[in-house]
RNA sequence: GCCCGGGUGGUGGAACUGGUAGACACGCAGGACUUAAAAUCCUGUGACCCUAAACGGUCGUACGGGUUCGAUUCCCGUCUCGGGCACCA
């Protein structure tokens, strides 16, 4: 009679008392340094966590744990991304009210949470979605409204600031990020109407209204930002997506592009995501240069990367929405200019991307003039030339590019070589090495040399001068949804203005239904009573990514009525020590936070300029499908092995049906009414199921549910197995085949203490091996946490506990650490001596001292070995292991005593068995 | 096309700054306990050769080269998988 693992009982006993005792929850004033560990916070959908979900926040809890018994006052939350999609799509469809959606759900996510065990603290729980953390939402919106980006001061200023510098000056000395296209001096100013000077200040605003480019979704009805757009099709849904211009309210995160690719290099993130930002951003240093057109008052400005090449330009290239299309072009080309235009706006957003390699164009009839040679140069319009960046125009240098290249070969434009020795008869020369030939003032300069004169040459010359862009675009910032923040605005005579902070929030309104109007406007022109001091409110609401833009602040002061958070709080909690998370956010969510946070930092609202200073993106979780092989003809089951004898298909099967690849026969008769009479051919009396990895999704099958893991092998097991897995930052596939290996050793550590009825400890000294092994432990699971390799942790353990006796497990000194580095892993598995101890104190501190840990892993000697000079041996020589194997190592290290020559060796150094040091003479 | 990151037993995966490759676990095989099963415990387990057995040997970290006394690790080239960007001038 062996008495078992109880695991239900241990966990809901020690869940409770975590509860009661709020054990978890961060001190509000604390003179212990601290330490915040973020998980992004999850949307709540209707189908609760897979076991894929948790994987980052049992990584996040093992360090949220391990700095609490180091002595940290940690910061570890949990809250809700609740504004979304699903929420309001379920909406449309059954007329219940997102909001109740909502709150189901996440009382289910938050039962699946609670099992398994976390250190969150819940008082501090946040929800975008409810109106008292929305109302700061809002009320940041605001304040970027309230500003204006000073690209001299490289930081945001009131618009107070700039209507004075209006009035004093009109806006040609102004630095700014904006989009303004007409120049005034102060006299203009002050003679312009409220409406005039109100326009004009949209174009400078950090959150402004303006006629735009934006993604739209008709399937949604909502336009999308360029992060929610992937190949043509939104990224939710997978609908498809078009361009069209539409006026909507965008945030100017271009005007923190320098700031948010500088601010890379402080934070501690994987190369990967730090790379795909600097991607999205797209920095490109260059030149813009303006070309005087003949016979006409209007220049066309272009940005180049390569203004050595100036002299190799053979034609000029605008977008077909390029504004000055329709002022140049002459009567002569009107007609296929309008027809060309009218193609290229009918071409969806994804047959431009699918058919790259198609070249069209179409002459204008205007000539562009050389700002050197004065050469006339035939102005083309061309879709490959994209309105959104830069200028919408380039210089074609048909030598040095191959778009270019290919456009003049399709059209018979002329390809001017610049460079000696390179030859353009077949394709472009985009190599940057070589002299410029044909180039007038550049001739025998090399290329590098050649950019540098060029730039001075066209700043000297009036006509451009060097610029460097940014590939990223400001963040369309409305959506025509009902399921999200209001954005606070209300206009006033067809002027935006911003509702002040007092009267915030601006709570949804309720609406008879979710959809848009029958005439297309947003659901929230549904409500009757939609205004604001009898003024009109504006009907779109915020994108997903504003809450959660800034939601990491508010876990510092949830309960805030008057500010996101306490100027206190933040000076206090500072940055995220360790964000975890999956990488998918790296250009949405990642970079709007990061901007949201400079932004207020600007403001002096946030002491700091980056939110997250060490990022670690965990690996997704995949489903491994199963499948059943029908006979088409007898409509039989037949064995995975089998199957070569038959004619089948293949069926998923649910995976809670099968165990190991054994398909559970009875359950599988229940599963399905059409299976209840289904007739198997087994092999060997079992049926063996086939797999496959893929996705994890309800329509393969082959979703886990915690519940069902925790119910069958307790919660200890489910996280301690989920971390065992493999490497975190990987993505692997779920195979519940592993996890006995986890279950049966937290077994074992539960049978060391409990003998029968009765509970078993020690007070023995433990012997000097005893505590080496437990040593080794500990110094191997610290290295693990800073390297998050839990993976390899996991094995420590299990090493170590088979490596002690029974008995030296229970002796209270061995213990006490052993529990201590167990803890982030199963803390409650030798619950009475835990309880004993205490797990509120900081026993890691309390017994490093004492046994000193470092002491007989590290107190070693280090000898470095040169030999020839080149070789370096860097040994670590333990005092006490000196002499051990020094016979039988000689034989195994011939090619290092052939090397050794005539030189003797005394002695061959062996720690764990591996050859460490030679001695020699 | 460009930029990151990977390819190790039947499987998931270990291996510190170049120093016994395959830790740990799963699976599999054999054994113990049991009327039996489950549970538990023990032993073996990269491939191949030699051997009655042991000892021993050869080959092995995607592929081909290189540096080194010594390479999973460093360098060059190729193949391949995953991720990001993509007519960005």
């Amino acid at each position: 009679m062996h008495a078992e693992y109880p695991f239900a009982l241990i966990e809901e006993k020690w869940r409770r008392k975590w509860a009661e005792n709020r054990t978890f929850a961060a001190l509000e004033k604390s003179s212990l340094p601290k330490f915040y560990v973020l998980d992004m916070f999850p949307y709540p959908s209707g189908a609760g966590l897979h076991v894929g979900h948790p994987l980052g926040y049992i990584a996040s809890d093992i360090v949220a744990r391990y700095k609490r018994n180091c002595g940290f006052n940690v910061l570890h939350p949990m809250g809700y991304d609740s504004f979304g999609l699903p929420a309001e799509q379920y909406a449309i469809q059954t007329g219940q009210h997102p909001a109740i959606t909502t709150a189901r759900n996440i009382e289910r996510y938050r039962g699946q949470l609670d099992k398994m065990g976390f250190s969150f603290d819940w008082s501090r729980e946040v929800r975008t979605s409810d109106p008292a953390y929305y109302k700061h939402t809002q009320y940041i919106f605001t304040l970027l409204f309230h500003h204006w980006y000073d690209t001299e001061l490289q930081k945001a200023r009131t618009i107070d600031s700039l209507v004075e510098m209006f009035a004093s000056g009109g806006n040609e000395n102004v630095h700014a990020a904006h989009h303004c296209k007409v120049l005034f001096d102060a006299a203009t100013w002050k003679n312009m109407s409220e409406h005039e000077q109100a326009e004009i200040l949209l174009c400078y605003r950090l959150a402004y209204l303006s006629d735009t480019m934006v993604n739209w979704c008709p399937a949604l009805g909502t336009v999308l930002s360029n992060d929610e757009v992937k190949d043509g099709f939104s990224e939710r849904g997978g609908h498809p997506v078009t361009r069209m211009r539409m006026k909507q309210w965008s945030l100017r995160i271009t005007a923190y592009a320098q700031r948010l690719l500088d601010g890379l290099d402080e934070l501690r993130w994987s190369d990967s995501i730090k790379e795909a930002q600097r991607n999205w951003l797209g920095r490109s240093t260059g030149c813009s240069v303006r070309f005087k057109v003949k016979g006409k008052e209007e220049e066309i400005e272009v940005f180049t990367t390569r203004p050595d090449t100036i002299f190799g330009v053979s034609f000029i290239v605008l977008a077909p929405e390029h504004e000055l299309v329709s002022t140049l072009t002459t009567d002569e080309c009107k007609e296929q200019v309008a027809s060309y235009v009218a193609y290229a706006a009918s071409r969806s957003e994804r047959e431009r991307q699918t058919e790259v390699k198609k070249i069209t164009g179409c002459f204008i009839g205007a000539y562009a003039l050389h700002p050197f040679s004065g050469k006339e140069i035939p102005v083309w319009i061309g879709e490959y030339v994209l309105a959104g960046y830069g200028t919408g125009a380039v210089m074609a240098v048909p030598a040095g590019d191959q778009r270019d290249y290919d456009f003049a070969r399709h059209f018979q434009l002329p390809v001017i070589p610049v460079m000696a020795n390179s030859d353009v008869s077949t394709m472009a020369d985009e190599s940057k090495e070589g002299t410029m030939i044909n180039s007038d003032f550049l001739d025998g300069l090399r290329v590098e040399e050649a950019i540098h004169a060029a730039g001075e040459r066209l700043s000297l010359s009036g006509a451009g001068g060097p610029l460097v862009l940014f590939r990223l675009r400001d963040a369309i910032f409305g959506r025509q949804r009902y399921w999200g923040e209001p954005i606070p605005v209300y206009y006033r005579d067809g002027i935006p203005m911003v509702i002040p902070k007092e009267d915030l929030p601006l709570t949804l309104p309720e609406v008879d239904a979710y959809l848009p109007t029958p005439d297309g406007e947003p659901p929230l022109a549904r409500a009757k009573e939609f205004t604001y001091k009898g003024y009109p409110l504006e009907k779109s609401t915020m994108p997903g990514w504003a809450g959660s833009s800034w939601y990491f602040l508010r876990y510092m002061d949830p309960h805030n009525t008057s500010a996101p958070a306490s100027q206190e709080s933040m000076a206090y909690w500072q940055q995220v020590d360790l964000y975890m998370g999956g990488s998918e956010h790296a250009t949405g969510h990642l970079l709007y936070a990061r901007f949201w946070t400079h932004f207020l930092h600007d403001l002096g609202q946030v002491p700091f300029k980056e939110p997250f200073k060490k990022l670690v993106n965990q690996g997704m979780i995949q489903g491994t499908s199963a499948f059943v092989y029908v006979d088409k003809k007898s409509r039989k089951l037949i064995s995975k092995n089998l199957v070569s004898n038959y004619d089948t298909y293949a069926l998923h099967v649910d995976v809670n049906l099968v165990d190991n690849h054994l398909l559970d026969i009875e359950k599988f008769k229940q599963w399905r009414e059409e299976f209840k009479d289904a007739e198997f051919v087994l092999e060997e009396g079992k049926y063996i199921c086939g797999s496959e990895v893929e996705k994890m999704s309800k329509s393969k099958w082959n979703v886990v549910n915690p519940d069902d893991v925790i119910a069958r092998y307790g919660a200890d097991t489910l996280r301690m197995y989920e971390m065992f897995l493999g490497p975190l930052e990987l993505s692997k596939p779920w195979n519940t085949n592993g996890i006995t290996g986890v279950h049966g050793f937290l077994k074992k550590c539960w049978k060391l203490f409990h003998q029968g009825e009765s509970f078993a400890v020690t007070d023995e000294e433990p012997k000097e091996e005893e505590l080496r092994s437990l040593h080794k432990l500990i110094k191997k699971v610290r290295e693990d946490i800073d390297k998050f390799s839990f993976n390899t942790s996991v094995s420590a353990f299990m090493i170590c506990v088979n490596e002690l006796s029974e008995l030296a497990c229970r002796k209270r000194g061995i213990l006490e650490p052993l529990l201590v580095c167990l803890s982030p892993f199963a803390p409650h598995v030798c619950e009475e001596l835990w309880e004993k101890l205490g797990h509120k104190t900081s026993i890691i501190q309390a017994a490093f001292p004492e046994f000193n840990a470092e002491y007989l892993v590290s107190s070693n000697i280090e000898y470095p070995v040169s030999l020839n000079g080149k070789t370096r041996f860097k040994i670590t020589l333990p005092a006490s292991m000196d002499a051990s194997g020094v016979e039988q190592e000689v034989r195994a290290s011939t090619d290092l005593q052939k090397y050794l020559g005539d030189k003797i060796i005394k002695k061959v150094i062996v720690v764990s068995g591996r050859i460490v040091n030679v001695v020699h003479t």
